[in-house]
DNA sequence: TTTGGATTCAAACGTACATTTCAAACACCT
DNA sequence: AGGTGTTTGAAATGTACGTTTGAATCCAAA
């Protein structure tokens, strides 16, 4: 009972490291069960196939966070009125740090993995998180909505996707861009330190003034 | 002579469709070879090998287009005087489209690409842009920094590489963001289209005011 | 028309992968 | 202690990959 649990474990710490750091696609099994010390077969045994062991790693964390994220949403919602668009962007903080308690660097490796999920298996991370969580995150848009009433529904989509993307390809790129800024900036870069330099990024773009026709023509005016 | 320069437009064109679609390593030479209808061992004879042929179809599209971005940093920088930021990021448009020039839909392909080199093979792309067109793009880290002067080199520096993962992400996502979003707001999206969406997203998102540390303080009382 | 380098072709090579198999080892229950 | 269902182990299976090979074919210059 213990060692059946065990192994799953390590199979799990194991293959979210690799997933995290080389990507689904490109780390291999024999990788994953060579690192957690255990038969190759193992994974198969317990998880099935290796696409059910992607599900269950991001599944580990998906469960803590979407749980978490929907106590704070449905809060804010309660409150009856428009929230200031970065009190709505950091309620993320909160409930993505407590992804430490789920392992170490959890908020790491959790960021690093929707990244690769939603650029290395295209499509299929992104179905699977709106088709299970769909509800969860509805509450957040919602709520963007109510505090940049401004904001047509369709600018609103384009410009969560691009804050999605602006968060999971730093979280995917988080390495390389720590050792950069280290480099270049000698400054320590931790999880929490990206994530709080993301907020006002991310709340200043959602934010921006909507863009109106006549603008490209002005910038064109030396040419076509 | 015409029959070897067919061949190898041939794999070009082949290859930068499925790369962009699948990504690098999700797309064999079998694939390519099959989708341009020539043998298999061609690839490895007009190109050496896939990391070249993937250069290659990087290289057709980089080179065009980092000279264009020259000349209008080059254009920018001689005026001498700071530039509206959102003018230095919307430089950028004119010789994007351009590559349309190219390939058809070289735009699009090429962001795309773009982002799954970033994504895909990590630190590959970055390193060989940086080291191939590093004198470039510093023209526009000094375009950036003249036109946001309160703006500390290191937060410009996140900034940048959040904006990077903004554009990266979205065109990597293009095929799935277009889709939702004809189906949702059912709007025609073409990569002019998104282009001009994303300027002032990142335009604003560069210029957001700096965090301090109070800042998450105010946050948690309540309102601002 | 012959020749010789450039290109194409079918086939094979070696490697790595996910998955399966089945016997051995184990843990728990009576 | 003995039997049963669960877990582990070493090995094999079949498939797909990038690359190589050497003969066949093409094509322009002699």
């Amino acid at each position: 009972m213990v060692a059946k649990q065990n192994t799953q474990q390590k199979i799990l710490d194991a293959a979210q490291s690799l997933f995290a750091e080389t990507g689904f696609n490109d780390t291999s099994l024999r990788q994953i069960t060579s690192l957690a010390e255990v038969n190759l077969a193992a994974v198969n045994y317990h998880f099935g196939s290796k696409k059910e062991l992607i599900q269950a790693v991001l599944q580990r964390y998906l469960r803590v966070l979407m749980v978490r994220l929907d106590q704070e949403f449905t809060r804010l919602l309660a409150l009856q009125q428009p929230n200031n668009l970065t009190q709505v962007l950091a309620v993320f903080v909160k409930p993505l740090l407590e992804l430490n308690s789920v392992h170490n660097n959890g908020t790491r490796i959790f960021l690093q993995l929707l990244g690769r999920g939603y650029t290395d298996v295209q499509g299929h991370l992104r179905w699977f998180i709106n088709h299970n969580y769909g509800r969860v995150l509805d509450k957040f848009v919602l709520l963007v909505q109510q505090s940049c009433p401004q904001l047509p529904a369709s600018e609103l989509f384009w410009r969560l996707h691009f804050s999605l993307g602006t968060v999971v390809f730093t979280m995917a790129s988080n390495e390389a861009l720590a050792e950069i800024a280290e480099a270049d900036f000698s400054e320590e870069v931790d999880i929490e330190g990206v994530i709080q330099r993301l907020l006002p990024y991310l709340a200043a773009g959602i934010a921006a003034p909507v863009f109106t026709r006549s603008y490209p023509q002005q910038l064109s005016r030396s040419g076509t």
